[in-house]
DNA sequence: TCGGCTTATTTTGGATCCAGTATTGGATAT
DNA sequence: ATATCCAATACTGGATCCAAAATAAGCCGA
């Protein structure tokens, strides 16, 4: 290898522009769609976006394909992409999937554990608390998330992982909903601590069944938020 | 409405072209990836397989979108996309991801199985037993397909069952080896019948440790094939 | 005033064209 | 002969342009 050298130096300083526009477009349409700035049910008008995000309609199509198999948006012939709307069932359905999945990933996870990742786990855990306390509720979710996935990532399974990580998104503009009452976010502290407890101690099943327990107050919050 | 008197009348006998370009396209990739005509690793050259489906690179380009969500081709930027290549590890992943999902679709349907779901059930099986012996390979696995996905259906859980339709398609290249044998043949008429005795007795639990045995037979199969 | 039909507008789906990147083949130097 | 650099080529990613479908607006008649 002859090094990098022809390549600019400032290379390393770029913000992060992605190489390809379609991929620009996908992460910022995720963010909007997670986020719930637009919102489930609403129409997306290519023209109007391609505009706003200066690129044209090609790649902003293609970032929505990619969008629609995971379940964000969907689609009509001729009539063009619409955000998902989840109804009760859809979210029961999806929490149940991830019950499953998640189940595994932790199994597995658990079998492989090194004392790096606990301490990166009680790192992230740390961060979801303080965010809780300062009432920062997107640095929460974000800080929650990064707890759950190192652990799945630990399971070594990359389309388990995928999958976990796409159902995680199609809920994630509901979800929001779940972390807005305080009651919640001081139960997500303490089902959190008995996770890492029980994987501390090399027991999966009570990690599993706190994890359980955890979706299912989440569920049980949405229900209540929907109906 | 005024009826479809303005649409041509040999619309009705055309033989099910897709509205759009795209799902054709899409339907077309999907046969030739999962039958093997395009092999593991293939690269696919966007011009010239569009020239040959007589369409342009625009709806084949998100028809491969779309594929690649699905696991059945890859993307690398400004490369282009290639058929998927698994590796033992990664049939296993899936073989162990379809273990979890379709054990929990069996449940769920065995909860909610009709006469009349059985007799489909039985008339799949037939059709699997009639084309095993004619020795037809690709008749025997649509129909194979179709027994278990009759059963898959009945949880009522489409979010599962297209997640399980992707696993299925993302090894159809490789199970394709597994039904050349006849030994195997045998093996998978007679897996068939036990699940199917479970359900009619309403045993969930055997009718999955059944489809687990089925499976791990692939598997194990697919192990031998491939080192 | 209201319902149904026709026409205009909007919006998507698809085709063509252009620009930028990776690959390939060849020439040169060691 | 082999490795390296450079130019030509092939192919992808993206932009623009056109066609077809759906929706909205206007018109006519009852």
């Amino acid at each position: 290898m002859t090094s990098d050298l022809t390549r600019p130096a400032s290379l390393a300083s770029r913000p992060r522009r992605p190489p390809t526009a379609q991929q620009f477009v996908l992460a910022e349409l995720r963010r909007a769609i997670t986020t719930g700035e637009l919102r489930p049910g609403a129409p997306i008008r290519q023209d109007a976006l391609a505009e706003r995000l200066e690129v044209s309609r090609v790649p902003l199509r293609e970032a929505l394909k990619i969008l629609e198999g995971e379940g964000l948006v969907v689609h009509e012939a001729h009539r063009g992409y619409f955000v998902a709307v989840l109804s009760m069932a859809d979210l029961r359905e999806i929490y149940r999937i991830r019950e499953l999945l998640e189940a595994e990933a932790v199994r597995v996870a658990a079998a492989h554990l090194t004392p790096e990742v606990l301490a990166a786990l009680e790192a992230a855990q740390d961060e979801v608390e303080r965010a809780g306390e300062a009432g920062d509720v997107a640095a929460m979710a974000a800080a929650n998330r990064r707890f759950h996935f190192l652990l799945f990532e630990r399971a070594g399974m990359p389309r388990l992982v995928r999958l976990i990580t796409t159902l995680w998104d199609s809920t994630d503009a509901y979800r929001s909903l779940y972390y807005g009452g305080t009651p919640n976010r001081e139960r997500v502290v303490h089902e959190h601590r008995a996770v890492l407890a029980a994987i501390r101690d090399g027991d999966a099943d009570a990690a599993v069944t706190w994890l359980d327990r955890h979706r299912a107050h989440a569920v049980s919050t949405l229900q209540d938020v929907l109906e």
